[in-house]
DNA sequence: CCATTGTGTAACTGATTGGTTACGTATCAC
DNA sequence: GTGATACGTAACCAATCAGTTACACAATGG
């Protein structure tokens, strides 16, 4: 079968480097979708539907002004990708301790 | 199109909840693959599969022993998130504070 | 009003995903 | 050797993805 309604995952979300880049980008200042768009070499289509994605997921926030609609980044959603790898971190330096003493000859 | 040889990425191995699920399952301890088949109620093959992606993205690690094929548990390449996400703590952090401030109505 | 600009969406497409069942193969227990 | 056990993998399938082009529509600028 298939994933449940993943959409609103944030893990689904982050999983593609196109919308990561979009997120990377908005951290500079909002932007609105055209800006957005010219930055990425896909289609202007293509970058709006990442944008829905995103919006879904609630990473970014849409204002309108005018006929632009303004894109903001709303990290906290990424709190839960945080909180979930942090789990791991005493384990990644378990794992460099024993790297380093397998290098060591020990 | 779609995504490139997006193998061994590996925001794309945690993206399926089944993945990270055995990744937790993982943190008690090397598991062989049954013992994790039996765990998730997927088919065999399905856990089979999902331990594959999590081996291209280096995230476990096979030894066989005898008839069986223990999975150990490599945290390293969770690091390559946990960077990226740690870009984003300071605005969460910026996030927070806007939004206490407009909870106190100012 | 009319043309232009900025944008989302529909319709379509090929690739990939995640699942299944069926099969192949190596090891163990006898 | 034979049968059971512990796997991976092939073949297949439906659903989803990420892209595209074509279209609809609201806001601006004359």
């Amino acid at each position: 079968m298939a994933r449940a309604q993943a959409h609103e995952d944030v893990f689904r979300a982050i999983a593609d480097p196109t919308r990561r880049a979009i997120l990377d980008r908005l951290r500079a200042g909002p932007a609105p979708a055209g800006a957005l768009a010219s930055d990425f070499k896909q289609s202007r289509p293509a970058i709006s539907k990442h944008l829905r994605v995103l919006r879904e997921a609630r990473l970014v926030s849409e204002q309108r002004a005018g006929r632009e609609r303004v894109y903001t980044l709303d990290p906290m959603p990424l709190q839960r990708v945080a909180g979930w790898v942090e789990g791991y971190r005493s384990f990644w330096q378990v794992s460099l301790s024993n790297l380093k003493r397998y290098l060591e000859g020990k």
